[in-house]
DNA sequence: TATTGTTATACTCTATAACTATA
DNA sequence: TATAGTTATAGAGTATAACAATA
């Protein structure tokens, strides 16, 4: 919209088409074709693997808490892009399941901390390795080119679109 | 698993550890911590949008029945990874809304044809506008080259995932 | 009064199981 | 009997609104 100021002629005009407009706009294209796909595949193999059975939002939160120092629920909530109450929600599930644990912050009694229990920290790193497993079965049709290209594009995106627009969460 | 044979051994020896398969669980570590973060914004967008006020697998399924010629409840339930109870719930909603039509294949009476009303078509219209727009303001803080790259990436991604692993249908 | 959570309510997504209708 | 869909049921994800507790 505001970047570059070079018109392409030799392609459709889009409305504010510049170099970086029309590229910007293949991208999301792209990404809205692609990333539901994804997610489906994400999703059915998270469910599929019998001892971790957890949803993508569980396992998120799931790492979230492993990765972070007894955060609060607020912080969940922000991180995963969810509102309060959805994130009271599924740690009620968590906790209920044994995944998780939840208690009132002393120095501020208004808080919650979370925390992972050690069946917590173990389902999720199970969840981890199968999905990421079959994924990378997905992957390992592509050559090598395209997989460190894809590898870079990955980069890119999670940092573009982590919680804030700031840094992105790496898992492992 | 099957494909490369050289062991690297100036990275930390995963098992099964090859070339591919290095680069491949690296690519599935970065599809983990990305997509669902991609997703969430897509959601958040399609919902957002007053007019259109969609929810991603109902975009998904207007946009398969646009590309598609008056296609059967179980052809979008297989495009779109969903059980068919699942798609019949989804096309129970758009039909109410007035944005789908359904009715009983005269060939083969069993089989019921999916089409778009002018408002689905519409509203299928706007939502993508819409969307791709947001998507692409994200991107447009990206260089050039760094939208190449995901450009090209996206591509291989959608081939890779598309349901049953076969054509990825692109979005406009 | 402002902040942090939880509860209440309402919808959508999704699956499995049981059923109906047609071939 | 096999195929295409629907209905029944259940649970998870999600939001907004209303509430409670603490600072």
């Amino acid at each position: 919209m505001h970047g570059g100021v070079h018109i392409i002629s030799n392609v459709q005009p889009l409305r504010h088409a510049t170099v970086d407009g029309i590229a910007a706009r293949r991208c999301a294209a792209g990404l809205l074709a692609s990333v539901p796909a994804v997610m489906r595949f994400i999703r059915q193999e998270m469910r599929a693997h019998r001892q971790a059975q957890l949803s993508v939002p569980q396992f998120r939160a799931l790492v979230f808490v492993s990765l972070s120092d007894e955060p609060s629920l607020s912080a969940m909530a922000e991180h995963l892009g969810l509102s309060l109450p959805a994130a009271s929600r599924l740690v009620d599930l968590l906790v209920k399941r044994g995944l998780m644990g939840r208690r009132v912050d002393v120095a501020d009694r208004r808080r919650v901390s979370l925390s992972l229990t050690a069946r917590g920290r173990a389902t999720c790193r199970r969840a981890r390795r199968a999905t990421q497993a079959a994924l990378a079965r997905r992957f390992e049709r592509l050559s090598a080119q395209d997989l460190a290209l894809v590898s870079r594009a990955l980069g890119i995106l999670g940092h573009a679109f982590a919680a804030g627009g700031g840094r992105a969460e790496t898992v492992e």
